[in-house]
DNA sequence: CATCTTATACTGATCGTTCTATCTATTCCA
DNA sequence: TGGAATAGATAGAACGATCAGTATAAGATG
């Protein structure tokens, strides 16, 4: 990919990342960026799809650096544990400012489907997967119903950590993932009829 | 209050709710809202300050609106989920767009305190009730803990109930709250020395 | 030669905000 | 009861700034 393209991307992420999608213009990127008008309308139809496109590379990003943290060979729960840990470290970034999903949706809505689609997507993908990782433990319909628990107390951690600039609150909603995991693993194990 | 006044709120309220707070400019305010610009300016400073006081009435509505559903001599477990079936009815409603607090963090960030200012306090204040809601039953410490979990619940559940469209998330995610308390109540009752 | 990037000027629209001047309703006093 | 004073609301023009996007032509790189 071009290196100009590359840039628009790279301080586009950055300057939504601290201002939001509305507040920053194209000319700001510009500046910023070092890259000429016309260079950007070259690559993107619009600004839309240069925000598109920004999401989609963080949507990458994001899962290949959750896939190197999460260990496929160890344990269900470890594995469990890593998602949440990385959320953690994340949430203690200096630049952390909240999920640039959850903030894409709240400022677009689900009207601009060009927008909103990575940022369900990305929430579909967390959730089976973890899905997937309690399906060796636990039935099917279980599993899937402990996922999207996760994805709550992802998402409610996530927010919360950027509120009250605590990252801590990340240790908090594992506790409470680990009690729930727990409780409906000894409720299926003591009661196998529910397999 | 001048019903001018009352009227700007009001339409506001309801366009920052369906497009965003950048998205809606002021004449559209003004001319949905039958109100002259000046009228507007009279009022208010300026549009943040329409925005802080659109907040800041919704601030005050939701709380009224949660108290009315919490019987204050019911159990603590029962006010808790009082709160959830508040925000899952919430949820379903036809107009619902997601927390207006969450979406201007997630537009303004912490950076505008007139606007966010509203938006922590209003988060301070639900687990502040909740945890003295658990206190009843559990040690203080453990009661502030679980109640900042609840807290994440709850935003996780109305980021997701959004997303997804799916109001039953907040089924999901009482289970989780109720699974979390009854774990911490029988872990505290079978060892009085955490008391 | 061809492709990419540059700079600059420009479009038409919209932004939040201010100004001016007129209109209407209430209030207060004679 | 009548008339002036006051306050609030009105319409509409205009402010300078910024918005996303386009046009054009020169410069760079291979």
């Amino acid at each position: 990919m071009s290196p100009k393209k590359e840039q628009l991307i790279a301080v586009a992420t950055d300057l939504f990342s601290r201002h939001g999608f509305h507040p920053v213009g194209v000319d700001r990127i510009l500046s910023e960026a070092g890259v000429a008008r016309m260079t950007l309308y070259n690559h993107f139809p619009g600004k839309d799809d240069l925000i598109s496109a920004v999401l989609d590379r963080r949507y990458h990003d994001i899962m290949a650096s959750l896939r190197a943290c999460v260990e496929p060979t160890s344990s269900a729960r470890e594995q469990l544990r890593a998602i949440f840990a990385w959320h953690e470290a994340w949430f203690a970034t200096p630049e952390f400012s909240g999920c640039l999903f959850e903030r894409a949706l709240a400022e677009f809505g689900t009207d601009y489907p060009k927008i909103s689609d990575v940022a369900i997507q990305y929430k579909k993908t967390m959730t089976a997967w973890m899905g997937d990782m309690l399906k060796t433990h636990l039935p099917e319909q279980t599993a899937t119903r402990l996922a999207s628990i996760l994805l709550i107390l992802l998402d409610g951690a996530t927010i919360d950590a950027r509120a009250f600039h605590d990252p801590t609150v990340a240790t908090r909603a594992w506790g409470a993932a680990e009690a729930i995991i727990e409780r409906e693993i000894a409720l299926t194990s003591s009661n196998p009829a529910r397999r």
